[in-house]
RNA sequence: GGGCUCGUAGAUCAGCGGUAGAUCAUCCCCCUGGCACGGGGAAGGCCCCGGGUUCAAAUCCCGGCGAGUCCA
């Protein structure tokens, strides 16, 4: 077992005089020019020295920063690239933000599968740590949104068996050159190198792993060096920190992180980050928010930073643990001083905040509760709290676009709706919130009880409703609120503790897979000729899978055998992209076998089939001409309607899915609002202008860096393929990486109707839509419904807006006029008493009666007559048999317990408060018998 | 992708098997010289939709649609 020890001994430390010593703080070793340095440098071991003491020779702000180190390393060779966007989850599925520079080459580049943009390249690339989000504003020193600067260099082994099969070949630099370009950097910014130290602390992260260098200069980290050179490998030679072990890997990567944060500050030596990066917006915040301080207590914030600064501050709980030190030292009371602080605090918050906002919504991210949308989302909130505690009014989209403007976002409008948009439903859900907060409240503060974890909870996780802001309404009511510090593990409690569903491939799969592993590559004919539906092909080999009833590919029911034909090439699509296989037949001389699916596996195509071809056989394919045709012109609909919808909606909108059918398609996009019937119009209107100008739909095959470069990452809406070049389909303006076939010409899609929308998540919005012969038929369906309801009205299709309305309107106006008549009918009939039984029931007198209507008519006749004073037991058989028994006030009869009782003898039951109740039975037949025995069953209640 | 909550008058919500309610807003009347207020009255409901259970469903169950929210 080897350590990475040796691994430190560069030739660069040696030959410039570099010791190395072990820290006698922390214990760990480092590389330094100063032979009698004790310690690392870093906090704890050592202080902040740069605060009101710049350590470069001049004061830089971002931009510059920036430039300084990009163009220093370009003029040491390397190319300067563009950022990616810090939406990660656009070209790759593991990660749903950036948070390194290196995350822009995973996996493709870094394993070797896809040549990097440039080699050695530089770049400066937005960042976004969410789990910072706590200690932004607090420590003085960290930030959610930031800048790495790396300079990076893609190396391969050439002692290996095959070196090109690796996108890129040989070394282009490793760890000295590494060490040396950093060092002249330092140099050329002014940095005393004296002071530099060089720390060893190995990386290890995402299965990755490999020495590295921590460059700490007066006591700020301003750079890690991280050479990714290992693999997590359970037989490998090397273990380290984290207990696993790991071997050396064909490529190695020189993975570096210079945090353009850091090295402004340092250059500017002011007590937080925040000052040094956000003068601008600081300044502005703190006008807003009538933030004004004298020159005393300026004097003591100062100092508290200062102080701050020099301690070890690495989480927010450190800050406030830190704070009566300080105020100690500052000669302040610690409460006056939390209270100059604290607004400063959530100043630095809301600009960092702003800035996350600005690189999310820049980059499209459209809120969400799923994804990197609900992730924006919760920064969006917790900016508006902030805002709102400290007193913040300007509007929040105003504050993200001072951001936006800064880092030259060009969507600008658009970003300031999504905020507004975003902005107003948070304000809708803390009202609505509110009340029922406040009612909660009241109840328990009337019953002199706190409110109990529980609805806390509940608040939370079914209503967004912050505890905070709970216990806050809570004391305005009167009551208190006990907020348990384990919160949120109550509340991730209640989201039950299974797991996940791994194991999806199952052991027949995975067999499945080795058996087919040795079989060459299946060449995929359907892209030479899209239009062909009929080719020859060799068997290579035939698989029987037992059957395959359930239809789930497992080959594991009774029944007719079914076989996995390979052959050594194919027409047949096979499932992939939200495009269905095609179907069709494979014939030999002698027999004909069906294909009911085709699938992908690895590069070999594979036919399920329900016979034999027979091994070695020349076979002639014919696909079914027509369902692929459909599926073609739905494919390419697809890319229309997706080009449309993003000319009506906005630039931000991409595909979230897709699904394509013969008979109706779906899209879904992100979008950050419901789409209105006019939308749908507009889109309609645009995807068939497309359509009619029949322009060609174009397809390639460009290397990959070429295609980004041109189309941007836009580009993988429907999924990131792998390798140097890459399948795009051109249709009108619009360019995806596609591997799906598509018609010739977009006039081949013949028409576009769009069915339905519905939002299938907040902010993803799915359009269901038919092409082609697809699309008349679903608009004949359309037609026949509405002219099937004309001709019941007996209208023009055109009136049945019209009709329906006055129909509805009519409706519910015979409904209250019935209601009235049936009021006054009872009125009369209580009034006549013409038929019908009337028995005196102890001093009360009592109708019984039979009268054969509805439960609303009983209803009111039995209450008129109950108005006039008697006790009205009434029968229906309208429907059933049905009673309804009303007892005046005063009078000693329990209606509840008479229908139960008549009810009973119809076979049923029924029940009411004593002045009222109804019931009844299945046996109308026995109504009459019921009735007659009503007087006797009314005075045994009586007597009861 | 999973969990939870909610759809009742124009708005906010109560009712949670047994006659659909309150408050605000609207309209009318009274009070005043006029206004605010106050008092009285009226109008306004496919109780989201579709099934099921039941003598009886706004209420219970299932499905759908719509909205909100938490988590990955």
């Amino acid at each position: 077992m080897s350590t990475l020890e040796t691994e430190y001994r560069l030739d660069y430390f040696e030959e410039n005089g570099f010791v190395r010593t072990e820290c006698t703080g922390c214990g760990a070793h480092f590389w330094t020019r100063e032979e009698d340095r004790e310690t690392c440098g870093e906090p704890p071991c050592e202080e902040y020295g740069f605060i009101g003491n710049a350590g470069l020779d001049e004061e830089y702000t971002l931009a510059e920063m920036r430039e300084a180190f990009l163009s220093f390393f370009e003029a040491h060779g390397h190319e300067r690239i563009d950022p990616y966007p810090v939406a990660a989850n656009r070209w790759r599925d593991d990660v749903l933000l950036t948070q390194a520079s290196v995350y822009d080459f995973q996996p493709l580049v870094t394993s070797g599968a896809t040549p990097p943009p440039a080699n050695p390249l530089c770049i400066s690339q937005p960042c976004i740590r969410m789990s910072d989000i706590d200690n932004v504003g607090k420590t003085g020193r960290h930030t959610m949104a930031f800048e790495m600067m790396a300079h990076h260099a893609f190396n391969a082994r050439e002692d290996i068996e095959e070196p090109e099969q690796y996108a890129y070949e040989g070394e282009v630099y490793w760890k000295d050159e590494t060490v040396a370009y950093c060092d002249a950097f330092l140099e050329s910014m002014g940095a005393n190198l004296q002071e530099v130290t060089y720390i060893e602390d190995p990386w290890v992260g995402g299965g990755n792993a490999g020495p590295a260098i921590e460059v700490i200069y007066r006591g700020a980290e301003l750079a890690t060096l991280v050479f990714m050179s290992m693999e997590l490998d359970a037989e490998g030679d090397y273990e380290l920190k984290d207990g696993n072990t790991y071997s050396k890997m064909d490529t190695y990567v020189v993975d570096t992180g210079y945090g353009l944060e850091r090295w402004t500050w340092v250059s500017q030596g002011t007590p937080t980050v925040y000052e040094a990066i956000y003068p601008d917006m600081i300044a502005f915040l703190k006008d807003n928010a009538g933030i004004d301080h004298t020159d005393d207590q300026e004097e003591i914030v100062t100092r508290a930073a200062t102080l701050a600064g020099h301690m070890d501050i690495d989480e927010a709980e450190d800050a406030e643990r830190a704070r009566g030190t300080i105020a100690e030292q500052v000669g302040v009371d610690v409460g006056e001083l939390e209270a100059l602080l604290e607004p400063l605090e959530a100043i630095y918050a809301i600009a960092d905040h702003c800035r996350t906002l600005a690189y999310m919504f820049g980059d499209e991210i459209v809120p969400s509760n799923v994804g990197t949308g609900y992730l924006a989302r919760m920064v969006l909130r917790r900016t508006k709290r902030l805002c709102d505690t400290v007193g913040v009014d300007a509007p929040l989209d105003e504050l993200v676009d001072m951001q936006a403007e800064r880092l030259g976002y060009t969507n600008r409008d658009t970003i300031r709706d999504v905020v507004r948009t975003e902005v107003e439903k948070y304000r809708e859900t803390l009202e609505r919130g509110g009340r029922r907060v406040r009612e909660l409240a009241t109840e328990y503060a009337e019953r002199g009880e706190p409110v109990p974890t529980a609805e806390l909870i509940e608040l939370y996780d079914s209503h967004g409703i912050q505890p905070d802001m709970v216990a806050d309404i809570a004391r305005e009511e009167g009551t208190d609120v006990d907020i348990p510090d384990d919160f949120y593990s109550l509340v991730a409690a209640r989201h039950g503790t299974d797991e996940g569903s791994a194991a999806e491939e199952g052991p027949t799969a995975e067999e499945f897979d080795e058996r087919i592993a040795d079989l060459p590559d299946t060449e995929r004919l359907y892209y030479d000729d899209q239009e062909c539906t009929s080719f020859e092909g060799v068997v290579l080999d035939v698989f029987e899978r037992g059957s395959d009833e359930d239809g789930d590919g497992s080959g594991d029911g009774e029944g007719a055998a079914v076989f996995d034909v390979v052959l050594d090439g194919t027409m047949f699509y096979p499932e992939g992209g939200g495009q269905p296989a095609d179907t069709g037949t494979l014939s030999t001389e002698d027999t004909t076998v069906n294909v009911t699916d085709v699938r992908s596996v690895g590069d070999v195509i594979v036919h399920r089939t329900d016979g034999d071809p027979g091994t070695g056989e020349i076979v002639r394919g014919r696909i079914d001409a027509a369902r692929r045709r459909r599926l073609m012109t739905h494919h390419t609909a697809t890319h229309i309607v997706g080009h449309a919808a993003r000319e009506v909606l906005g630039n931000h909108v991409r595909q979230a899915g897709a699904r394509k059918r013969t008979q109706k398609s779906r899209l879904d996009v992100r979008h950050y609002e419901r789409i209105t019937r006019e939308d749908v119009t507009a889109i309609e209107r645009r995807a068939n202008e497309v359509v009619t100008a029949n322009t060609p739909v174009g397809a390639e095959w460009p290397d990959r860096h070429d295609a980004e470069t041109e189309y941007g990452f836009d580009l993988y809406q429907g999924g990131i393929p792998p390798g140097e070049r890459i399948r795009l389909i051109h249709v009108d303006e619009d360019t995806q990486a596609c591997g799906g076939t598509h018609v010739a010409r977009t006039g081949d899609v013949g028409a576009i109707k769009i069915l339905a929308t519905e939002r299938v998540q907040d902010g993803v919005e799915r359009l269901t839509f038919a092409a082609g012969e697809a699309a008349i038929a679903a608009t004949q369906r359309t037609e026949d419904a509405l002219y099937g309801a004309a001709e019941t009205f007996d209208v023009a299709p055109e009136a049945m807006p019209d009709t329906a309305e006055r129909f509805f309107g009519e409706w519910k106006a015979r409904g209250k006029r019935i209601e009235e008549l049936e009021a006054r009918l009872a009125e009369a009939r209580a009034a006549g008493g013409a038929d019908g039984e009337e028995v005196d029931v102890g001093g009360a007198s009592a109708v019984v009666r039979r009268l054969d209507a509805g439960m609303d008519e009983l209803r009111a006749t039995a209450n008129a007559l109950a108005d006039g004073g008697e006790i009205a037991v009434l029968g229906s058989a309208d429907d059933g048999a049905q009673f309804v028994v009303a007892v005046p006030d005063g009078v000693g009869v329990d209606a509840g317990a008479v229908v139960a009782e008549l009810a009973a003898r119809v076979g049923g039951g029924g029940s009411g408060p004593p002045d009222f109740a109804q019931g009844g039975g299945p046996d109308a037949a026995a109504l009459d018998d019921a009735l007659d025995d009503a007087p006797e069953v009314l005075r045994q209640v009586l007597n009861a």
